[in-house]
DNA sequence: AAGTTAATACCGACTAGTCGGTTTGTTTTA
DNA sequence: TAAAACAAACCGACTAGTCGGTATTAACTT
């Protein structure tokens, strides 16, 4: 295992993540940033040109890495119930991992200057349209019900999902997995048509809930 | 009809509520405020203790109609499937009236000094308990399935409802009634029992869906 | 009714502090 | 040894909040 040691810049968006979803963007300065990485000012605004500049890095990798994801997860399957299937599978695993960079891509993106929230908002559409293709051939092969206008499905389920960036907790009581699992199942339910159905339920919950524990925020 | 003059702590609010909406609380200054409506910053610290109260009174308002509006469809009707319907219903036309609101609500509860976060996390946590009490007396009742753990149906349908007000469009091609109609039929499909399958029809779309016209943001 | 006091609502110049960014200086590396 | 990487002191613009003041209306006194 190569510990390559980590790069200043590399430092800094890290710490920045953390501390921009803990407080938000304009409730953390650059001065505390560079102070939690015992680093310095000249440090910073050597690799960065701006802070800015350091927010659309953040916001860049977070959505690059989701489209990259998503379009792999299309590619490897070839009907639409797996490929949806996978694609849930896929975007709750990332938003697993990049809880932190979620938060800051989608409370903090009206920071942006234009040049950058641009490249972004074009950036985010592409991932929606490939969940949307999805759902749009899923249709064609009726597969999909096509009474659902699939532009609002398609929010539908994206609203699940980004949505779990709002309340999961790693250390809760629930797994990502778990709620994965349920939302496959939920969204199958509510889409698939029933001549397909044979081929959704293999993806469903079987069985009863694990215990219900505790309870979660909004 | 009565037009009564508006109180100038009331033209703070509605211009607030609008620009923090457009540019986030943190861009928005207190003298950009009161230049919009045309007062001073002596009055509006004359109305408010601080810019972080207006914040809090914003919050307010919102949270506790969505509330007040939540238990009215509640105790209206008198099965979960009414009910949750009712509660869809009740919740998305709220949020295309609020929508600003909404905003200021879910991008900037981070600003809010202890003191009143913890006044509008509990409300905010009243509004999914009663949303979360219809789905559990569903499944006690077997109207809905069992299979899936509550919390993450309650988390799954509040996301879909609560996303919309990232993309939604008063303006746009798609109408909330509409939106409304294709989210209660893919919840109803999603979480009703075959045995209650019966009583959950009448609430679910007939027919083909309208035309797909242009497109929308994630 | 007239005069007096008091409370409320609002104004706007001013201040103290903050924070992104710059400049200058020092160390490390290739 | 020159350029890249980082450090530290500094600057200027911006902004939340203050404070002394005025206008208006209500309440009270004589």
């Amino acid at each position: 295992m190569p510990m390559v040691k980590k790069t200043l810049k590399q430092r800094i968006v890290d710490a920045s993540v953390v501390l921009f979803q803990q407080d938000g963007y304009h409730n953390v300065t650059v001065d505390r940033i560079v102070e939690y990485i015992g680093a310095s000012k000249g440090g910073f605004y050597h690799n960065f040109k701006s802070k800015d500049e350091l927010l659309y890095e953040i916001h860049d990798v977070f959505i690059s890495y989701v489209i990259k994801q998503s379009q792999e997860a299309y590619d490897k399957y070839n009907t639409p119930i797996t490929r949806l299937c996978a694609m849930l599978q896929t975007l709750t695993k990332v938003f697993d991992m990049y809880q932190a960079h979620i938060t800051v891509f989608y409370e903090e993106s009206r920071s942006l200057p234009e040049e950058y929230s641009e490249i972004i908002h074009e950036k985010r559409d592409q991932y929606r349209d490939i969940l949307q293709k999805v759902i749009e051939e899923g249709q064609q092969t009726k597969d999909f019900r096509t009474e659902l206008p699939c532009t609002i499905v398609t929010m539908a389920i994206v609203g699940m999902i980004n949505w779990t960036y709002k309340w999961f907790k790693q250390s809760g009581p629930l797994t990502m997995e778990e709620i994965t699992e349920v939302f496959t199942d939920m969204v199958l339910r509510a889409i698939v048509t029933e001549q397909a159905m044979d081929e959704a339920v293999q993806f469903m919950v079987k069985g009863e809930p694990a215990v219900e524990t505790g309870f979660i925020n909004t």
